[in-house]
DNA sequence: AACTATTGGTTGTAATTGTAACTAACAAGC
DNA sequence: GCTTGTTAGTTACAATTACAACCAATAGTT
């Protein structure tokens, strides 16, 4: 196996970045796939929804930058696990704000302690200042667009 | 919206790496896209027969940690799309070594000088410190698996 | 009120991916 | 030569996602 160039997938940013990403994911999926049968996206609303409190599936949208129709059936799925129910506005029955049930706080409960491990265990392979420019790094990526 | 806790969505980084991955592959996919019909995995694939010289797919799998499913359908639609062709090896008809058409590596070079002009530009946000602590995290947290 | 535009959210359908089962080629033991 | 086991790669089918069309509620205009 040769090399031809300098720049190669090991010095490609989105491809490094998806490496990574793609590992980290994988691993904590166990958590909330393993144990309660949910979908990275439903996991990111519930995580949402604990963090943030009652929120409509709008404003997760925006929040989570995730597209309405993925909100829509994770929400649709989270509701027929008895996690969260939905209650519409009165002023605009267009909206419906979202809460966890007491059973979907203690899931929320449980997955977000298992998060906060994990994470604390992958920092552990850094220096803080590392961690620091890491998250830096991620969040100004995360906003880039090309003009 | 408020606040619950320290650790939220924002400090997760599953969460932060998936954004930052999934911003700059939304950004660049256009190029392979746009221009060639590409799909992801085939672009990857592409990339890597471009950079290291003719292969395997066993050998891209390993290389690109990609699944041999993935990467047997992509090989399959660059060689629909002419961009690569097969030889079998005499010493075992298991294998087959993919290698690019003139036409693949004239793909191969307009692509891999919009990546390396992408990946300069996503650069050019942070510091060579930073960059290179950046590079250094990514690679670390690739290999992450839990005991 | 009637007419149009916009918004929050859902659903249908096609495209993509994951998982497991499969084929063909080779290798090793007998 | 005939099992049995591995390996490279493919295919079938289920699960997931993306995209566009859709519906109902509201806002704005006349």
């Amino acid at each position: 196996m040769r090399r031809d160039s300098e720049f190669d997938p090991q010095h490609f940013l989105p491809y490094l970045l998806n490496q990574a990403a793609e590992a980290l994911s994988l691993e904590f999926q166990k958590h909330y796939r393993g144990q309660y049968g949910m979908l990275r996206t439903e996991w990111r609303v519930l995580f949402h929804l604990g963090c943030y409190g009652d929120m409509t599936a709008k404003e997760i949208c925006g929040q989570a930058r995730l597209h309405k129709t993925k909100v829509s059936r994770a929400v649709a799925a989270l509701q027929a696990k008895r996690f969260l129910t939905r209650r519409e506005l009165e002023r605009d029955r267009r909206h419906a704000v979202l809460q966890l049930t007491a059973q979907g706080r203690r899931v929320f409960a449980d997955l977000s302690g298992a998060a906060h491990a994990f994470d604390t265990e992958v920092r552990a392979s850094m220096t803080p200042d590392e961690a620091e420019i890491l998250h830096r790094c991620l969040i100004r990526i995360s906003g880039f667009e090309t003009a």
